[in-house]
DNA sequence: TTGAAAGCGCTAACAG
DNA sequence: CTGTTAGCGCTTTCAA
């Protein structure tokens, strides 16, 4: 049974909680004076000072945060709203995602801001201006949400402070930080150009406004270097390594003309083609290159060693708090776009 | 520069937002009642609260979760504390930590349960007392802490309410669920013994409780099924794959004696000492068998297959935050440790 | 240099 | 069924 913690729930017991109204007694002083102690008031005498600091170090003792909240109307937390994949049966691989994660939280400790993870709700704005109206955070910072870029406007549009990780377009009125995809998609157009390669396939979906800027990248960078390339579509509805072996077998078994170069979306969509592509007794990359995408931990250990691209999450993540502190500070921080940078390895 | 977001924030400015008496003006009732629909309470008159709530929605009101959680004392929040690795330039996967937050998260949000995510203070608990004290969270979760003990044990003292996740112990007066290192262990020495090893090479730290155990298993295994085996050791200092294919290439430069079995705490380690092996020349698994830990995404998918013991995160979530409300509800609910298993592939 | 007092926005007795 | 009232614990004018 799941019980909802919601429920019942009344003023909860436990002992009865130290106050600054006790800390205050204890110094015989005001608690006013307590407050302004805490929060190193230069006004209160040194004395003063040194005997509140000592009663409230030795009771343990903390200011009630939400009192504070509730006074200050500020909450000093950031709302990182993020979908987390459960366990499922197959193998995704989130680890670019965690470690944008990782750079973010990173970035927010450093400015002592609490972090609040939270899911995704449906994708309308009321679940976020929540959020921020029942002041549980002071400012959202989405990741990874697949661009519903609707209501994100329509978010925006209600002067929430918030930024998102994805790639900035001039018809966006919000703030965005993202990396360059469509340079992501050049760079493995040029080196398969490079590499006198004639047919490429796009394993991915090109309804994701990133992937499908993936995709334009590469496309024009064939065309500047090796205009007589083709290129075929594969769509995949996951990017499961599981997903992206079978479909592509799939595909394998179907078609005939067999790619030279495969650009996938993902590191983990990469290494299910090549699984696929070794069993059919294909060579890569002597028969066709295969590229990734996020540069994971293990592509470059596995074998063969994946090419992929790279984004840097450290500067994403630490821009990304920039730029939301900048909008809480009332500036509105133009978007950026990072550089992306393709790793050549063997395959 | 750091911008301290502590400092100089007096009232936030902002728009006035709207409070429960502007409701209640609007709805021609008291605060109260507005109280009483928005909680669902069956002693409002249905139109009343047909009434409220319209006009609700309509403003997009919700209520200050600040002085609510400052009235009930609850929070509805919990912390998890997790060390999030930043951007390194190693590589390490922290995929079985993310694995168990996502599954935590998962079984939070079930509750409605707001999670705020720590990263680590210095290991005492004062710093954790203070989340408690502060009202910042109703309880704690700490994933992945390295296994303090003593601090853990002195929180445990002041009656925090908190759960670990780690390998439970009888000499340990917290609760804890965690997975059966020993057995994870003593399955790797099983299998060593059934492929007829002689001599296991033990790669890790023994000095983490954890890693110990699985060591210990490791070796009761060998000795019940093949008492001749031999067991070294290599320490790491940490656990990328950098520094695994390092120490494991100097300690094979040196020694003279190739162990036939090789036990890695982690599928990152293992996948570096794999390198290194490869690079020797040595056959994986025909000279020597190669187990990791964790069953990460991708060990599955990397050639030859990791063989690796697998823990169950989502269940191991799920009863982290079970264990949890127990304590929060006053019981004092047992530790529990949860089975691993051997997942065999090829190496 | 300090204290008194007036709330921040909400909840829950207790009366009606 | 609904309103009145008294806070939850803190911050900050305003006065002293």
């Amino acid at each position: 049974m799941v019980k909802d913690g919601r429920s019942k729930v009344t003023k909860a017991a436990g002992k009865p909680a130290i106050t600054m109204d006790d800390i205050a007694r204890l110094a015989n002083v005001s608690k006013a004076t307590v407050s302004r102690a805490l929060d190193g008031n230069p006004l209160v005498k040194p004395a003063t000072m040194e005997r509140i600091n000592a009663i409230v170090r030795k009771h343990g003792y903390t200011v009630n945060r939400n009192a504070q909240k509730l006074w200050k109307k500020r909450t000093n937390t950031i709302a990182v709203v993020m979908h987390i994949p459960p366990s499922s049966g197959k193998s995704i691989s989130a680890a670019f995602l965690f470690q944008l994660l990782a750079d973010v939280a990173q970035s927010l400790a450093i400015r002592h801001q609490d972090m609040l993870l939270c899911p995704p709700s449906a994708e309308e704005p009321e679940a976020y201006q929540d959020i921020l109206a029942s002041k549980k955070a002071d400012g959202l910072i989405f990741l990874g949400q697949g661009e519903g870029s609707k209501w994100l406007e329509e978010l925006a549009r209600s002067q929430a402070p918030f930024v998102v990780w994805g790639t900035p377009s001039a018809t966006r009125t919000y703030c965005s930080v993202g990396s360059d995809n469509f340079k992501g998609g050049y760079l493995v157009g040029q080196r398969f150009a490079q590499l006198k390669r004639r047919r490429i396939l796009f394993v991915g979906n090109r309804k994701h406004v990133e992937l499908e800027q993936r995709r334009a990248g590469m496309e024009e960078a064939t065309r500047a270097c090796q205009p007589k390339m083709e290129i075929g579509d594969l769509e995949i509805p996951d990017f499961s390594y599981e997903t992206s072996y079978a479909v592509f077998k799939g595909w394998l078994a179907a078609k005939n003309a067999l790619p030279d170069a495969i650009f996938a979306i993902s590191d983990m969509v990469a290494v299910g083609i090549i699984a696929a592509l070794k069993e059919a007794g294909i060579r890569i990359p002597e028969d066709v290159s295969v590229i990734g995408y996020n540069d994971t931990p293990y592509a470059a250990h596995l074998s063969p060693a994946l090419t992929t691209i790279h984004q840097d999450t450290r500067e994403a993540g630490s821009l990304l708090v920039e730029k939301l502190f900048q909008i809480l500070d009332g500036a509105r921080p133009p978007s950026v776009t990072l550089p992306t940078d393709l790793v050549i390895r063997e395959s």
